[in-house]
This record gives C-alpha cells, sequence and structure tokens, in this order.
DNA sequence: GCGCTAAAAGCAAATAATTTGCTTTTATGA
DNA sequence: TCATAAAAGCAAATTATTTGCTTTTAGCGC
C-alpha cells in the first residue's frame, strides 16, 4: 500500500515551484507585504494566478511556503570547543536574526498558514541545530542538558519574546543559556 | 498639548463595534474560519462592508481584535493557600485553554495581525494573571520568584510548545512549574 | 523512442471581495 | 439648538478569486 515516490506524471511541477518561490523572494525585497499579491507574484513568476491558486490555495500558505525555505539553518553551528560555548554563540545569532524585521516577518508567516506543518518543521531546524551542538559535545566526552530542556529554557523563551512583544537582550540570552547549562552554578 | 480623551463627535463607534464583533462571534461558532468572509460579517452585524474595510483594515486585523477581546482572563487565579499550587493550577488550565482548537485558534489570530499590539496585550494578561498569585504570596510572607523568570520558565515553554507543533502535556508542565518555584530542590 | 495517461498549467468567463468618491447620519461642544 | 467633524451608508469601479474547459507536460509500458 505504499504511496508512489518521487514526481508524478504531468505538469511542470519543479519549475513552477521554484520561479514562484523566487518571485516570492524577489517582490518581498522591493515591496511591503501588504503590496504583494498573488497576480502580482504570478505575474513576476510567469505563470497564472489560477495556478497558484490550485497549488497554494490562499497566499499565506504561500508565504509560509516561502518562509520556511528560508528558515532552513543553512550552516553548522560554530565550534568553539565547549557546549557551553557553542549554545550561547548560536543562541545570539538565532536571537538576532530572528528579531530583526525579515525573521519576525518569516515567522509570523509560517504561524499564519492554516497547515500547521511549517511550524512543526521549523521547531526541527532548531532541535537539530542543537542536536549537532549536543553531539559534538557528547564527543569530546562534556555532559550535556537533555535538547528538550534546551528547547524550554533557551529556544522557548527567545521566541515568546519576539513573538509578543519585546525583543531579547543579548544579557538575557546569555542568562538562560547559563542557567540551562549550569542549572546549579558552584561558587 | 494632550490629544482628547473619549469619542469624537460623530459616526455610531461603539455600537459599531460592538455589532460587528458580535457578528465575528457568532460566525466563528457557524462555520470554518475559511469561510467567514467581511461581506458575511457585515451582513450578520447590519453594517456595509466597507465600514469595516476602513475601521479595521482587512480581516485579519478584526480576528485578532476579536480574539485579544476573548484572551482575556475573566477571573482570578484559584487561590490554594501556596504559590506553587497556585501557578500549578494556573499554568495546567493556561495550557488547556491554549493548546484547544478554539485556543490556538485565537493566538493564531492574534499573531497573525500586522499590528502586533494585540500579541503585546495578550502577553500582559499573562503577567497581570501571574502578578496577583505572586502578590497574594507576597502577603502570605512567601519567598517568590521573579516574573520574568515566571514567563520565562513556565509560560513561553508551553507556548512554545502550542504554536511549533505538540500539544503540552500536564505532566511537563508540571514540570516546568516545579523548577520555577524550586530552582533546587533539596532532598 | 513512441504513444498513452494523468497530473499540472493555461486561458477566460463568472463570481466575489475590496477600494473609493460622494452623500448622509450622528455625537459632541459651543 | 446649531455647527462640525468623524463615522457610516451607498454604489460604482477596481481587483482578486474561483471555476469549467483546453492544452501542455513528465513518467510509464511497450
Amino acid at each position: 500500500m505504499a504511496t508512489r515516490e518521487g514526481p508524478r506524471p504531468g505538469g511542470r511541477s519543479a519549475r513552477v515551484q521554484a520561479s514562484v518561490h523566487g518571485a516570492v523572494k524577489a517582490l518581498l525585497a522591493k515591496l511591503e507585504r501588504s503590496e504583494i499579491t498573488v497576480p502580482l507574484i504570478a505575474a513576476e513568476a510567469g505563470v497564472t494566478p489560477s495556478t497558484i491558486y490550485r497549488r497554494w490555495g490562499d497566499i499565506q500558505e504561500l508565504f509560509a511556503d516561502v518562509a520556511v525555505e528560508r528558515l532552513r539553518p543553512d550552516m553548522v553551528p560554530i565550534d568553539t570547543g565547549s557546549f557551553r560555548g557553542d549554545l550561547l554563540i548560536w543562541a545570539e545569532q538565532y536571537a538576532e536574526e530572528m528579531s530583526s524585521g525579515p525573521g519576525r516577518e518569516m515567522i509570523r508567516d509560517v504561524l499564519a498558514a492554516q497547515d500547521g506543518s511549517g511550524a512543526y518543521q521549523c521547531c526541527n531546524f532548531t532541535r537539530q541545530q542543537i542536536e549537532v551542538i549536543a553531539e559534538r559535545a557528547d564527543a569530546r566526552g562534556e555532559a550535556t542538558p537533555d535538547i528538550e530542556a534546551v528547547m524550554d529554557g533557551v529556544v522557548a523563551p527567545i521566541m515568546y519574546r519576539i513573538l509578543f512583544g519585546s525583543v531579547p537582550e543579548p544579557a538575557h540570552v546569555e542568562r538562560l543559556v547559563l542557567a540551562t547549562v549550569d542549572p546549579e552554578p558552584k561558587p
């Protein structure tokens, strides 16, 4: 009962996806979110509006789709030689990128979509980055907190602040990381 | 140079606001989000679509406006006699309400709006509830953690999970509360 | 490689939503 | 009570979305 893998007959699936994504990115660089419309994207991508409506349903889903792609990490976390150092520098960079104008917009696009799978994917991107850091620490023989403890202790507070108002300050991010890595710092 | 307070001349500001909000709530109870349109709301509320467009801009802002109102807490947190007990029962109820279908939709509506003030207000509703619990504890002479520590340690992880995929389990919520209230439990 | 097939895309007409200019209503303060 | 400015109504114009039907395309068996 396995469903078929790979592309099915017909259409030009991959090509259209690529040109529409490209069109959205190009327009996002030039215009405000509210000025971008489906017919505009279609014209920029060289496709028909109905193609976009049939493939994505509405502009929110399309924006979410593009945002997930842009939120995918494109490099491995910097290796500083210690778990604490790696997590600190990663968290500071994460907070900065996500609280920037474009970062916030991408997160909002992902969360605004009806289809919750984009948010799930983004959460996994983050978790995977932390796993890389944790695995490196394991290989060095360092003790590391549970991934979920890092998600709760570092990622969630950063994201909560970004979404619900204030921008997380670097000093605060540092405090979160230290509290998570050394739950009971000895004097 | 104080700007004028209270209602300005003209219109029927409050009346329209109330009937439009009522119409949205009534429609939300009957229909899927994607089936609700501005003309539908206008008809239900007995106003013209252009009134809604001019007052709220678009349907997202209107949904956000209604969601903020519905997310406003309508009771003081239950008093169990201790900070830990109060926070525990409050957090469990918060997690349950917010992770329900309607709860998630309201949060999404608030976050999807261009105007970020709704999210800020919701965050403040939560903070105020926690403040009430903390003030009660102060009055009893209990030591309490900082409000921001509760936001980071309890609220943010619950909200992150709701938004980015999984539903927070009661046992996990309990662990978050206990870790925040007793950072170093003595054996 | 050749045609067959089904999925995807194009096209254009129909429908629905949004914007806009102008008129009317209404709450306030003089 | 009257004057005024803000808000709402109305309707035409514009723009976006949906939809039925046709054409194109990529994979599959031969």
